[in-house]
DNA sequence: GCCGTTTTCGGCCCGACTGTTTTCAGTCG
């Protein structure tokens, strides 16, 4: 049994029992066990042999006992029990929003309803009325529910989706009069590669100006809920959008608990309190009193539990807590530290833009380098270079180089790993680019061991000095390669290869905890790239390195925040070996 | 059910919004 069936069955028992309306305290330890496990890392069954189950945060005597039995027989006595006493499909009633477990049991104790699709029935026949605290409206948002429930089953959207509407929002509301302040908070804020809604935070002193200008925006089209002190709207896009106001002397603390992550702060709070301190969005207040402890930023509120600052990528509780308080948080990358981008594509194959432009764009940006990586020759539906071309492209660079020396430019190769793991150029022709990308473009639904033989293959030439967007996840639209990457990190450490993070804001691959994993438990290094095909996009860097910093990593770990002089000794250190 | 620099019992984060009420419980983040 794996650790992710553990982690649902542990999560079900947790909703049966909220549907019993136990202690809600048991409920919590049950979904905090089931996210631990669902998170871990090692296998559980080599943790339960070695009796270290107990080590886990949230594991104690009982949960190892029932992870052990999972483990050894297949089932969990307990959980058999309590599928007898409550029935199971009563939990897809509790993705109802509006709808929580006193709810769902009232209803089916009342009404003998079982699923959702008796409850809509008993909605259409105005039944749910009739119930105590219970009136026309949750019956008309019950069949809303359903219906949305219906049409979208995925209801995420990428960073790069999200964010330039809650920026078209917050410049909007940020230019009305008496409004000092605004942000983007949320999971958003801390750099999720998919988010469920759009948090935002307006300082004023006039919230029904900004109450009545969200409900109005033109990206509206729906009003979801309207009160005080919080709005949320429902965008044409599909992304609800919720604003909240404070006054501008709450702006900060508001600001640290709009931001999350919820456990993040669940442990902020519990230190707090240890300490004698009350934490909520409107300040920090010692026990007894009214007033709040001065605050003129996000610093002031981990000093005040004493700790560091924790930058919000990090505030996920996967960690973080016992690096602030040992003092051992990662001085994390910036977009600043960035020196040049290694993967991009010019009009030679399929981009958009000349290798002028792109290098003037460039420049703009401040670069030092840039790698022109266009497709290789077997990818014919990109336009690929022929080895003719390919030669070409590096005369000319050569001659722009020698004409201009604030840029360099580098010149290289997309590298098609073919089907039987050779690149698709010889040998002789990758040695003569400054960069070779090596990535899988075709075949990426075969088998596990094909596909992880290709990119070992990949891995394992001399010339080869980046393994681009290595799962091939693209967000929302397809999975991850069937690939071992154990073995990959395994082999690219000790080749001494470079693993990309992919900025492109499909891709954002590797992912946040992947890059984590490749930089710390492997110390491969990283490369940020954007595989820009067109000036525009040279911008989305800014995705991968808020993907990195979300994977704890800081500027040595980074391969393109290395000085020219720098980043040519690792290029030709690969080559050499 | 877990946990311990207030330790083996008694806590366990905190407040806003909605819908139904006439002061609040349930839900959500």
């Amino acid at each position: 049994m794996t650790n992710l069936e553990i982690a649902w069955i542990f999560s079900e028992i947790a909703d049966l029992l909220e549907l019993k309306e136990e202690s809600s305290f048991k409920v919590r330890a049950y979904r905090k066990a089931a996210k631990t496990i669902k998170h871990l890392s090692d296998d559980l069954g080599s943790l339960w042999k070695k009796g270290k189950l107990t080590e886990l945060p949230g594991i104690g005597k009982n949960l190892s006992d029932k992870i052990a039995e999972l483990l050894s027989t297949g089932q969990c006595a307990f959980h058999q029990r309590l599928k007898e006493e409550v029935p199971v499909t009563l939990r897809e009633l509790l993705a109802i929003p509006g709808l929580g477990s006193k709810s769902v049991r009232l209803i089916h104790e009342r009404l003998h309803v079982n699923n959702m699709e008796e409850l809509e029935a008993a909605a259409k026949e105005k039944k749910i009325r009739t119930l105590p605290g219970m009136g026309s409206k949750t019956e008309l948002n019950i069949l809303r529910s359903i219906e949305m429930l219906k049409q979208n089953a995925q209801s995420e959207v990428p960073i790069g989706v999200a964010l330039p509407l809650a920026n078209l929002f917050l410049n909007d509301l940020k230019r009305l009069p008496e409004v000092t302040d605004g942000a983007i908070c949320g999971s958003l804020r801390r750099g999720k590669e998919l988010v469920k809604d759009i948090d935002l935070l307006i300082a004023t002193r006039n919230p029904d100006l900004v109450r009545q200008t969200v409900l109005k925006h033109p990206q509206v089209k729906d009003i979801i809920t309207s009160g005080n002190e919080k709005s949320a709207v429902l965008t044409w896009l599909g992304v609800k959008v919720e604003v909240r106001t404070v006054s501008p002397d709450q702006f900060w603390s508001a600001l640290h608990h709009l931001t999350g992550s919820k456990e993040h702060h669940e442990r902020l709070r519990q230190r707090a309190r240890s300490l004698g301190l009350k934490v909520n969005e409107y300040g920090i207040f010692p026990e007894g009193s009214e007033v709040s402890l001065e605050i003129k930023g996000e610093e002031d509120i981990y000093r005040a539990t004493g700790v560091p600052y924790i930058p919000p990528e990090l505030r996920e509780d996967s960690g973080e807590w016992e690096a602030a308080l040992e003092n051992d948080l990662p001085r994390l990358l910036e977009l600043e530290d960035i020196k040049g981008d290694l993967h991009l594509h010019t009009s030679w194959s399929d981009g958009i833009h000349s290798i002028e432009e792109m290098a003037d764009a460039a420049r703009r940006k401040g670069y030092e380098y840039i790698a022109i990586t266009d497709h290789s020759r077997s990818l014919g539906i990109a336009n690929g270079l022929s080895i003719e071309r390919l030669q070409e492209q590096h005369a000319l660079i050569k001659q722009m180089n020698s004409q201009s020396a604030d840029l360099k430019i580098l010149t290289g190769v997309e590298a098609d790993i073919l089907q039987d793991g050779r690149l698709d150029y010889p040998d002789e022709i990758l040695e003569q680019c400054d960069v070779v990308i090596a990535s899988i473009h075709t075949g990426f639904r075969q088998e596990m061991e094909k596909l992880t033989l290709r990119a070992e293959a990949a891995l394992k030439n001399p010339y080869v000095h980046i393994l681009a967007h290595p799962t091939g996840r693209i967000l929302g639209r397809r999975k991850p390669y069937d690939i071992d990457l154990d073995r990959l990190f395994q082999l690219a450490k000790a080749e001494g290869k470079a693993l990309e993070i992919n900025s492109s804001i499909d891709r954002l691959d590797l992912n946040a905890a992947l890059a984590r994993r490749a930089a710390y438990e492997f110390e491969i290094p990283i490369v940020i790239n954007t595989d820009a095909h067109d000036v525009s996009r040279l911008e989305e860097m800014a995705y991968g390195v808020t993907t990195a910093r979300r994977g704890w990593l800081t500027k040595e770990q980074v391969v393109n925040t290395k000085s020219k002089l720098e980043l040519d000794k690792f290029l030709k250190r690969r080559r050499i070996e």
